[in-house]
DNA sequence: TATGAATGAGATTTCATTCAT
DNA sequence: GATGAATGAAATCTCATTCAT
């Protein structure tokens, strides 16, 4: 399960939008990397028609404002993180793919680790975003939060059916889940100059196995 | 181990100066609030006059920039942080203090946990500042980082002689409590409603205790 | 040899530069004027604003500080003043121009007289900057002083040849020179109400005349 | 005719005037300083109270504005500029002091030039404060003008019945006086380096009285 | 008298946004 | 559509001056 990185998906959607010019395209991306680099704040819109290789005023020609170019920014890599999470979990689906607590943490760290590792920039820029907005967070959760909460639930159910895992409320495992992706993502980000995903992830896998795993009795 | 909230040592620092008048008191308090609510860069000094009941001019008479603002508001939280990561942990102390494991996670989280909750506005500032500065980011590792490798470094070589750990590497096990306190500190600070202490303290020492306790062979 | 006033220069500069847009041509010219009415210290920008007619973010748009735009009114006048202060003289012109030292005095002084009338306003804002700034004044010397030096050494080796002129050092005679310009330019610009610039140049030259004829033995 | 410094005259004055308390004292001499240094205008009243070694609100105590201090600071330069302009040329000691046109300029310009050199940095304040404003300038004029001319006149008219100067209008005879010790201010301030007041004096002397000696004929 | 914190008016500067070409 | 000059509102910062202690 290869994720492509959300600037392939960016750069799909862009490619699919007749209206989107080459120029605009070139802001976008520039926005981007300014924002990931710098924050949006230490951004100005000049800095984004240099970068860009555009007159500042193009930068307005389809986007009112510098708002609007972070939303444009934003929405594929929330579009994008989206799916992911609402990723089909059919029964039959479960049995096979997870025949194992650690094949399930397996095949979602494996995935998720991978997607934050290739969209750090872009993850950092939708966590400025939040982090100090609360109608960007609230918006994002209402958004995601039942899709990972219903997907995981299903597969938790299962995965409890079968006592793969232990009977610990949902919400707490989720948390856990996302304690570890959320550290791997502030190392990332961070700079932390030896994140080898490879071992990060077989770690995080085999520790939140055995964290997980009903004790034998 | 009741910890003193940051706003106590700041309000302590800033009255053992009596340089400090009640005006520049009122001043860096209110940049440590709008700063946590709004963000820096969204703080104007106009802003800070206003909440802190003075004239602008007298924002700038003792710190002569805003960013010396900033790091006026900062250094007693660094400086506060830093003491407790230093805590002494010698090793007589280390048999009695924590017998056990959970003893361990139980010291360490209802403690972190608590400061935490306790500073989350203050935190939310250094966060902020830390997130696109390279700068600041190293500048407080080198003085955070060694003290926290260090001081659980001896604990660590003291649980795994009684093998009261498993004997994986150090990195990883650090990597994982941060993950579980930046994981918390996210919660909190996003707003997650049901962020219940005692809850989240007990489940975490409980789920750490069993991924590091050794497996019984 | 008619001067041509710094302004015509200055304008022609401007002109020349297509990338400088008539609201910049005012923001100099209104610069240029306020600065020698007022003083360079004593104008804002917003006096420079109002005075060009235009924005007060439009000073700005080119010129990044108001000392840049310093900068931009006095290099043109510095740019004037030096190809003026290196006229060539190359041996042949010498006997030819200046068959007496008369001749000499005239040619020099009733150019830089007219040169100083013209161009009072222009020179009092360079004079201005040099005041109070060693920088700007050595890097004036250095570039007007051999220029000086040189052009003026030539003329004098020639005129001492012809004993024309009096054996005494260069630097004594060019001091006095320089003396009675400066003296002028100080009159000019203190406002004295009968500058006759006829009647000085004639009593100029002639007294240096004297002053510097070698007397008959 | 030794002149003493106007650091002199200035302390004199001062200690005069019981009402002016060390500190007092102090401050106008860092403004001097200052002043002379960077300029009026950039020289803060934080700049003297930190160099005079006061608070910033004794500047206020007797000077109830910066320019009240200037003023304080310029007054007794003024005041001792003044009189040694109206010094008494009594017909009979004309005869005596001044047997000769070279005596003349001899006694004018060991005096003033030393004067100059003595007092070059209160002698720059002035030069500031009179150069943008055209009522210090008028002020200054009105003052100093009418000795010199009365004064000086009076010389000439016995010089020149003695037919030891020429008979040349005085303005321009004057002018020329004016014009030499200008120039040797200007390279004074500017920093020349080897300014050596002998030997400027000696060739003034000489040059001017080569220009004012009546010719034989 | 001396202090120095406080003031507020005004200066410089930035920058998102508009608009004529 | 694209350009980039122009805008003006707002931000940061300075500093002469006041005033309570």
């Amino acid at each position: 399960m290869t994720e492509k990185g959300i600037r392939d998906y960016f750069e799909q959607t862009m490619a699919a939008d007749a209206t989107i010019t080459p120029k605009q395209r070139a802001i976008l991306q520039a926005s981007l990397d300014l924002f990931a680099e710098q924050g949006f704040d230490h951004t100005s819109t000049s800095d984004i028609a240099t970068r860009a290789g555009v007159a500042e005023g193009t930068v307005y020609r389809r986007y009112k404002t510098k708002n609007a170019i972070r939303e444009a920014v934003v929405a594929p890599i929330i579009d994008n993180i989206v799916p992911s999470m609402a990723a089909d979990f059919s029964e039959a689906e479960l049995h096979q793919s997870f025949a194992t607590l650690e094949d399930f943490f397996q095949a979602i760290f494996s995935d998720r680790l991978a997607f934050v590792t290739d969209n750090a920039k872009e993850l950092k820029v939708v966590f400025e975003m939040i982090f100090f907005n609360a109608d960007s967070r609230s918006a994002l959760m209402k958004r995601v939060g039942p899709l990972v909460v219903n997907q995981i639930g299903t597969v938790f159910t299962d995965l409890k059916q079968r006592q793969l895992i232990v009977d610990w409320p949902n919400d707490l495992i989720i948390q856990t889940m996302l304690s570890m992706l959320v550290g791997y993502f502030a190392r990332l980000v961070m700079g932390f100059p030896d994140t080898d995903i490879t071992r990060e992830t077989d770690f995080i896998v085999m520790a939140l196995t055995k964290t997980f795993t009903p004790s034998a009795d």
